[in-house]
DNA sequence: AGGTATTCACATGAAACTATTCTCTGAGTTAGG
DNA sequence: TAACTCAGAGAATAGTTTCATGTGAATACCTGT
């Protein structure tokens, strides 16, 4: 009881070292889009028809991730509502991240979403899909008003459900008499539209635009604006905000990386005790990002991908690469002395997939020749990742 | 030696099935007038 | 007769299984020198 009762006491007296930490989230707005002037003013210019009420041009925005799309469009689409609501003009701006898992990654649940923005609700299941869009284009047409509706990360719902909505989300215009809808779609994926239909695809990107790479000056400028908001003066050594950029670079120009970075390392400063932080503590939140977000990902998965990725991790030291038929035997028997149902090699094989998609596991399809063909399998996380993952797993599986 | 045909051990695709969650509908039941 | 209950039909969805087809290159098997 004392001891965290002083812990607690000197905590609140200790000074904390960052100023204002909403800077560091990925929800923050800066006021000043840095090295994005450019591509601010032309989604700019090709959304504004909307402020008059003509329909503006679809647009498609292309970028790798924390490269400022979606930061950009919903900075301009802002501003835009703030001018709209002051010269009453009926704009509306529905932002819809498509990747959420059980809030907008199906047909139905996207369009219930949208309902949703129209303060309406409708049932989570039960409902046919065709009635689904009958309320929403009811609930559109219900007023004159143009509709920005950006779908973010849209390559992750096509991947997953194909472009059937896409492709009724640019047909609703005709169907409608009183509104409007333009569509901005924003993709991780340079490759996104190439195998979309070929209707979709010319409709929905009337107008195309790509967000390069930051380089590693321009983030570190981004970074000092945040940090300086951030943090209190003088709390970032010399060195850290380079050191920062120079990781994030190598990441192919990801801002939000870096950003996420520096919020750790402060973090990871505040409780070691210090006043300031050090390119050690940068270092430390490195290899904790990375850590983390594995072990959140793998402990998160279902029951039967931890049971197919523990034998992995029990022979990754031992040889350095595996294959499928091998991983599958050793997950049969894996799952005969838990008594849990065993899958089909067919499934093993797609989970497998998964797993490498996620990042936990390397799988390069190899030919062996005469041998056959399989998966090569090896892991692909630091050894001390691996350690702590087995025992997590261990526990969840409930082997001894 | 050089060329080609086989063959292995899975990969990959498509369709169909299962189980769960949820709505809607209409028949049967109940309570009140 | 109006309100209520409850079972059954239908939907959406996730996770699988079943069946069918595809595939890269190390070997086996020829062929002609």
């Amino acid at each position: 009881m004392e001891p965290i009762h002083n812990f607690f006491e000197n905590y609140l007296k200790k000074e904390s070292i960052f100023r204002e930490k909403t800077v560091l989230l990925s929800s923050y707005d800066p006021d000043d889009v840095l090295y994005r002037k450019e591509q601010l003013q032309e989604v700019a210019n090709i959304l504004a028809p909307a402020l008059r009420l003509e329909k503006p041009s679809n647009l498609f925005i292309y970028g790798k991730t924390g490269t400022g799309k979606t930061l950009s469009v919903r900075h301009v689409l802002r501003s835009m509502v703030e001018i709209a609501q002051k010269n009453q003009v009926p704009l509306k701006s529905i932002y819809i991240n498509c990747k959420l898992k059980r809030v907008a990654d199906t047909e139905y649940r996207l369009i219930s979403q949208l309902i949703k923005e129209f303060g309406q609700e409708v049932p989570s299941t039960g409902l046919p899909t065709d009635e689904v869009y009958n309320i929403f284009y009811q609930l559109l047409d219900r007023q004159d008003q143009t509709v920005l509706l950006v779908l973010d990360e849209i390559d992750q719902l096509t991947k997953k459900i194909g472009d059937e909505v896409l492709y009724n989300l640019t047909r609703i215009n005709s169907e409608l008499h009183r509104s409007q809808i333009c569509l901005v779609g924003i993709s991780n994926s340079l490759i996104f539209s190439e195998n979309l239909d070929p209707r979709v695809k010319s409709s929905l990107s009337e107008e195309e635009l790509i967000f390069p790479p930051y380089n590693a000056i321009q983030i570190q400028d981004i970074l000092r604006q945040r940090a300086q908001r951030a943090f209190k003066e003088g709390t970032i050594q010399a060195g850290v905000i380079e050191k920062c950029a120079a990781y994030a670079a190598r990441e192919h120009g990801d801002v939000r990386r870096a950003i996420d970075l520096l919020r750790v390392a402060g973090e990871l400063a505040e409780r070691s005790g210090t006043t300031f932080i050090t390119i050690t503590h940068l270092d430390e939140a490195e290899s904790k990002v990375e850590s983390d977000k594995i072990i959140n990902v793998a402990t998160n998965q279902p029951k039967q991908f931890q049971s197919v990725l523990y034998p992995i991790l029990l022979l990754s030291k031992q040889k350095k690469s595996l294959f499928t038929g091998e991983i599958y035997d050793l997950y049969k028997n894996l799952c005969k002395r838990s008594s849990t149902n065993v899958l089909t090699q067919r499934r093993v094989s797609d989970i497998l997939a998964e797993l490498d998609m996620l990042g936990i596991i390397n799988a390069k399809i190899i030919s062996k020749g005469r041998y056959g063909r399989t998966r090569e399998i090896s892991v692909s996380i630091d050894e001390n990742i691996v350690i702590k993952l087995k025992e997590i797993l261990e526990k969840s599986l409930q082997l001894n």
